[in-house]
DNA sequence: CCAAAAATCATCCGAACGGGTGACGCGAAC
DNA sequence: GTTCGCGTCACCCGTTCGGATGATTTTTGG
């Protein structure tokens, strides 16, 4: 801003030094003093509307509107986490069941395995999530966008 | 804007007029061609500098940016569900801090009361919430729209 | 103020959970 | 063919959890 005042303000003395050059005075005298006010009164009123877009044009005012769209309509597993987490397609499945709230037992009946392979299966989920509790690797779970 | 245009042109003729009516010629003929030249520009230039600070006002553009806000963006605990289910302000502290994981120490720990009292709330939550497992309480809160 | 509700703490005990370890079969990859 | 990842299962042991019960102290509401 400071910049573009020295710029007009050294123009402005251009323009003087180059009326008085040409010596407008005399051009001008031949005409009547309306007219000289007239385009002196254009050229300024011009002046200065540029100038008045000029200094207003930084501060259009954006307003950014963030509109929070409904993003989770359907879950999308997040397949990076996934992959960081080096989970399997039945721990993941195990993890699932857990943040059901079900019991060992209950995951063993449902995927019709032991209850012993279902706690190994959790081990490793925990493990993996460095979870040291089911609760706690339901939440972890639920962070990385694993689970719904 | 056109109104505005009118406007400024009624003004601009008032202006003239009265210039002429107070024979602003005979005042301003006193002094020097430079002045009233310079007199001029500078209600011409102010002139256009407000004018084109009015023309470009209007122009604040407003981006309206779709974001992909996770999901919930603000929680609102269900009132009508915490009222059916009977819970209390402890109790649903407890069940938060389960949903993020914690044990029943850690829980005592930090809300400083014993690890016992823990387990007092929790087993009413449980009961509240009609879970055995706080895995299941935790689900069936997040159901609920307790916890988020 | 007084009663009801809530919060606090305790103890006992069985069930569930979690860690560690070892083992076996199977399919895929090298 | 052998190794590796995965899924499966088992045992042991210690911790945590959950249920049942009883009690005391705040807090709240009529």
């Amino acid at each position: 801003m400071r910049k573009s005042v020295l710029l007009y303000g050294l123009l402005g003395g251009a323009l003087i030094a180059l009326l008085n050059a040409i010596e407008y005075r005399y051009l001008v005298m031949e005409h009547s003093v309306e007219i000289y006010g007239a385009l002196v009164a254009l050229l300024f009123a011009s002046f200065g509307i540029w100038l008045g877009l000029r200094i207003t044009q930084p501060q259009e005012r954006v307003i950014v509107r963030e509109v929070a769209v409904p993003a989770p309509g359907a879950f999308t597993r997040n397949a990076e986490q996934l992959a960081a987490t080096g989970m399997t397609k039945r721990e993941l499945e195990i993890l699932e069941l857990i943040a059901l709230g079900l019991s060992n037992r209950e995951i063993a009946g449902r995927v019709f395995v032991s209850e012993n392979t279902v706690k190994t299966h959790s081990s490793r989920v925990f493990e993996k999530l460095g979870a040291k509790r089911r609760t706690q690797a339901v939440q972890r779970g639920k962070e990385l966008g694993l689970i719904p």
